[in-house]
DNA sequence: GCCAGCCTGTTG
DNA sequence: CAACAGGCTGGC
């Protein structure tokens, strides 16, 4: 469900509410979804921080009381993949249907991850093994990072220069947190046609969309996220960039700047929104 | 690179 | 009933 957007309107709603809470125990319900390689301690974590890399959730949480014996320091790794969700419940309730981990908290409440498809995962790390976890240890750049730069998105596109360009934007290891809604969004604001092989596109053409897909996620997070069909916040609250959208699920609506007929077409494996006269 | 598979729910 | 859904992995 979410990319980078959602990701991080969600860890800043958490973050305000329970940095410094205590993880009194955290209950799993389904022994898929929590992943505690290491067997490490599930009772009486405080939580210090919690980051975002990539679509990526990362809570730094450390012992509520040190000891010499034990790791004091891990990191739960939360990965919501399509239809994961994580919801604040002020007192603790009956668990939602497809509620597979909670976190009991220090007042009272608990952070329940919630998963329809269950193709999400908790997994809990001491600190800095979460980098033995392949997909993390091999994102790319943040598109809002000082290292995302034109340069290197002309230098990725010829790494993958027989993929499809949003097949490039879509892959993870060649830039951190898009997904199918920014790619989409960004490949129509910088005017290329989604299916361009990467390799094909003109510099130019790049550097424009390099400036564009910062744009979007930029505008995207300002507007708290996409709520296209399910997406809420850690607080239940929807996000609105959805108002902006200008291809993304619109197929059969007019194009917004030049009234041509938005199409649906295949790429990447992924259903894919574009203007026939407005990409190239 | 591509694409089936992982899951359940919703929509046509 | 089949097709599809905001993601990623692993096996060709």
């Amino acid at each position: 469900m979410p990319e980078l957007p959602e990701v991080e309107t969600i860890r800043r709603t958490l973050l305000e509410k329970i940095q410094n809470q205590t993880i009194k125990e955290i209950i799993c319900y389904h022994p898929d979804v929590l992943i505690n390689q290491e067997n490490l301690s599930l009772n009486d974590w405080l939580i210090q921080d919690i980051r975002r890399r990539g679509k990526y959730l990362l809570f730094d949480l450390t012992k509520a009381e040190q000891s010499t014996t034990e790791n004091n320091s891990i990191v739960a790794m939360i990965h919501l993949r399509m239809t994961g969700k994580l919801l604040l419940e002020d007192t603790i309730v009956e668990p939602a249907k497809h509620t597979h981990v909670r976190f009991i908290l220090n007042n009272g409440g608990s952070l329940d991850f919630n998963d329809v498809r269950r193709f999400g995962r908790v997994t809990m790390f001491s600190a800095g093994n979460e980098f033995s976890d392949r997909g993390y240890a091999t994102l790319g750049p943040e598109p809002l990072g000082d290292d995302f730069t034109a340069d290197y998105l002309i230098k990725i596109c010829q790494r993958f220069k027989r993929s499809t360009i949003k097949g490039v934007l879509l892959n993870q290891q060649a830039i951190a947190g898009i997904g199918n809604i920014y790619a989409d969004e960004s490949l129509f604001r910088a005017g290329i046609k989604p299916d361009q092989k990467a390799g094909e596109i003109s510099e130019e053409l790049l550097t424009v969309l390099h400036q564009k897909i910062r744009e979007v996620i930029a505008e995207a997070i300002g507007h708290r996220g996409t709520s296209f069909r399910d997406y809420v916040d850690g607080l239940g609250n929807k996000g609105f960039f959805q108002l902006k959208l200008a291809v993304y699920q619109k197929d059969g609506d007019l194009c917004p700047v030049c009234d041509t007929t938005i199409e649906k077409i295949k790429v990447a494996g992924r259903s894919t929104h574009f203007c026939p006269n407005c990409q190239k």
